[in-house]
DNA sequence: ATTGACGTCTCAATATCTGAGATGCAAGTC
DNA sequence: GACTTGCATCTCAGATATTGAGACGTCAAT
C-alpha cells in the first residue's frame, strides 16, 4: 500500500501515532520503529503532546493522548446522525408522525436527530433537546436493558413500572401516553451497537387523538424496523 | 494559550481536526474556520482523509474518520494498564498471591495486567492470556452487571449460577474455588468506569490450600479496595 | 447563456523542516 | 571517583517540502 498522502510531515506524524497504539513507547523505540532520524521523531512528538494527541507518562514514555478520545467520541456521533437522516425521514413518511433519535446522557435523554411532520398537529422536539430519563417510551428502550441496579436506579420516580420495562423487553418496542406531555403519544425501539448494547432509541411521536390509546399496536413493526436498519447501518459502517 | 507547537503542518492539520469535531464540514467551510488558503486546506484534508484520521461523507463532507475511534480504543487501554501496576502490587503484597486485572473481550475475558507472587506456589496467568466467560470469578464479575439478556446468555453453560451472580452483586465481589482450573480458588472485584458501567474485573488467584475454601472472606476487603483505587485512578486522570 | 460558488490542481517561490552533530544527564561498570 | 554508554534534547545551515495565487472544471441558480 501506498502509504505516502503528499504531506511528509502528516504521513511521519501517522507513522508515531501508529507506532503508539501498542503502548506507550520511549524515543529510542519510537525512532527504531519509525526510521525517522531522532530529532525529527523528538520534535514530531513534542508537536503532537502540545496537541494532546499524545502525551507522555511517568517513565518519560510517549503514550496516545486523551485528544484522541475526545475526537473519537465526536466521531461516533457523527456516525449515528449520518445514518439517521434518511432512517428517520422514510419513519416520518411511513407513519406520517414526527421521528426522532435519542441517546441517554447522565439523567437525561437528547434528541440527536429528528424528522418532523411538516403539517398540521405535530408534537416538535428540536435537535438537541434534553428530556427525562423518567417519562416517555424514549426513557423506558434506553432504560430497559440496563444491569438490574442501573434499572432499579432509573426507575426512582419514573412515570413507568418494572412491569412495563419487561413487556419492553418482550416485545422489543414501548409505547406512552400522555406520560412526557399530555395528549402526546408515541412509540419508541431500541438501536444497538456493534456489541449489542442500546446506545439510542428510535422513536415516533404525536397526538394521542391520532396515533390512538394503543400506538404500539399500529406504529411498533415500523419503527422496530427503522431501529434495525439503523443498528444495520452502523454495524456496516464499522467494516 | 500558545497554540504554535513548532511543527507549522501538524498545527494546521490539527486546526482541520477540531473543526471537524463540531460535525460534518465542507472545504469551504474548513476554510473559512481555519484561515488556511483553500488549497492548503485541501491538500491537508486529503493527506488526513489517505490516513484514515478523515472521511467524506455522502456530500463530500469532511468528517472525522475511524481511524480516531481504533486509537481511542488504545489510548482507553493505555490508562487502565499504566493505572494498574501500582494498584497489582500493592494488592500482590499485601496478600502474598498473584493478581491480575481482566476484561470482556466478546465470549473470553483477557489478562491485561498481571503481579505475580515471586516465590513458591503460585498460579500465573500471563498478560494476553485469554480464559473462558464461562468460569472463574472474574467471569462471574464481568458478567453480574450485565443486563438481563446478556445475563442469560452468558449463563449458558457456565459453571455458576443466577444465585451466585446475585451475591455477586449483593457482596460487590465473586469467589470461584477450581473453577477454572482444579486446586485454583480466586477472588475478583469490579472496576467501574466514568459511567459506573463495570469494564474490568480485579482478581487474586492461588492454590486452595493456600486461599481456603472461602477466599472471600479472607481477601475480599482487600481486593475490592484494589479495584476501587483502580475505579477512581481512573476517574482523576480524566480530568 | 451567464454567473457565482465550490472543489481540485499546478508550480514558482520561499519558509519550514530536516538531521548531523553537539550537549547534558543518568545509570552502570570498574 | 572516574569513565563509559545510552538516551533525550537542542542548534542551525542547507535542502526541499510546503505554500498559496491563480487557473481550471463542475454544478446549481438565474
Amino acid at each position: 500500500m501506498d502509504n505516502s498522502s503528499g504531506v511528509g510531515v502528516i504521513d511521519k506524524a501517522v507513522m508515531v501515532l501508529d507506532t503508539l497504539e501498542a503502548g506507550p513507547t520511549s524515543l529510542a523505540q519510537l525512532v527504531a520503529a519509525t526510521g525517522l532520524a531522532r530529532p525529527t521523531v523528538h520534535r514530531l512528538a513534542l508537536a503532537l503532546v502540545h496537541h494532546r494527541l499524545v502525551s507522555r507518562d511517568m517513565q518519560g514514555r510517549f503514550v496516545l493522548g486523551r485528544r484522541l478520545v475526545e475526537l473519537a467520541a465526536a466521531a461516533g456521533e457523527d456516525r449515528l446522525i449520518a445514518s439517521a437522516g434518511p432512517v428517520l425521514l422514510s419513519l416520518r413518511d411511513a407513519t406520517g408522525e414526527s421521528a426522532q433519535v435519542f441517546r441517554r446522557q447522565g439523567d437525561a435523554r437528547v434528541c440527536v436527530a429528528s424528522a418532523e411532520r411538516p403539517v398540521g398537529l405535530r408534537d416538535t422536539i428540536p435537535v438537541g433537546t434534553q428530556l427525562s430519563m423518567k417519562a416517555g417510551s424514549a426513557a423506558q428502550v434506553l432504560l430497559a436493558w440496563e444491569d438490574h441496579e442501573r434499572l432499579l436506579e432509573g426507575l426512582r420516580g419514573a412515570r413507568f413500572t418494572p412491569t412495563v420495562l419487561a413487556g419492553v423487553r418482550r416485545r422489543g418496542w414501548g409505547q406512552s401516553l400522555g406520560e412526557r406531555e399530555p395528549g402526546v403519544a408515541s412509540v419508541s425501539a431500541p438501536v444497538r451497537g456493534p456489541s449489542g448494547r442500546v446506545i439510542a432509541a428510535v422513536s415516533i411521536s404525536g397526538p394521542i387523538e391520532r396515533l390512538s390509546r394503543q400506538p404500539g399496536r399500529i406504529h411498533a413493526e415500523v419503527v422496530v424496523q427503522a431501529a434495525q436498519q439503523l443498528t444495520e447501518a452502523l454495524r456496516k459502517s464499522n467494516d
